[in-house]
DNA sequence: CTTCATCATTTACACATGTAATCAAACAAT
DNA sequence: ATTGTTTGATTACATGTGTAAATGATGAAG
């Protein structure tokens, strides 16, 4: 049995991109960081912090008058859920498939094949 | 402006792939297809039918006394705007530090290595 | 001490989603 | 024509999410 983390939403995980950039923040660190960006008013910076504390996502230490919030799951942790999540419900739980429907789409550059090639390259060498 | 389609939910998605795997499909036959296998109730399958319909992802052809649905999205589309969409979140909307993550994570089988492998190559060909 | 400003905590509210039961229409069977 | 069955349409209800305002606590200023 897996101990299930509620998921963090998307408007929480712009929060988090926050402190992933740099922590801990105070709230009106993060506040600067996201608010205008995403057009949100602080109040609703407020209430996501507070979401993300009830869920266990970050963590908030006291300092004086206010708390400075750190990030409890790390950002690799977070992607690696979403994009595994993705590639299982749509591609069969393969990466390749996933290229593969990129590349039929256009949707890659010539600087993502050049960084795809030296991927595989790289592979090949600590096989 | 870009006459934003109502996001299909992810329960959405499973009666659609139902539809994609063939169709037109009868609500029963749809049912037999997912409700089961999701533990789902058939009630539950027409609600996500009649939702799927109000956002315009299907489609309902009267046949007598029953409807024949399928689907007015593709496969195709729907795997393209939720892939696009997780690459621009996570991964600044490049496919190769996808690739890597699931590199470093140990995502890769070595079937699938070989498969990007050979995608690659394809790709440098085509050049 | 009283008042103001600053944060944080609570409460709010509409819409989406997962899940389903109930209601209604239409046809089939008596 | 009445009744029952099948299937679609409507309604329900809890929880999550986006967005934010109202309230409460705590320290700063006077």
């Amino acid at each position: 049995m897996s101990l299930r983390k509620p998921a963090v939403s998307e408007s929480e995980s712009l929060v988090l991109e926050a402190l992933w950039r740099g922590s801990p923040k105070s709230a009106e660190g993060i506040i600067d960081d996201v608010a205008a960006s995403n057009g949100w008013t602080a109040a609703t910076v407020k209430t996501l912090l507070n979401r993300l504390l009830k869920k266990k996502a970050i963590r908030a230490d006291r300092d004086g008058r206010r708390y400075l919030y750190s990030p409890l799951v790390t950002r690799a942790d977070y992607v690696q859920s979403e994009s595994q999540g993705l590639i299982d419900r749509l591609f069969g739980g393969k990466v390749a498939p996933l290229v593969s429907h990129f590349s039929d789409r256009q949707g890659l550059s010539t600087d993502d094949i050049d960084a795809l090639k030296k991927l595989v390259e790289d592979l090949e060498n600590d096989r």
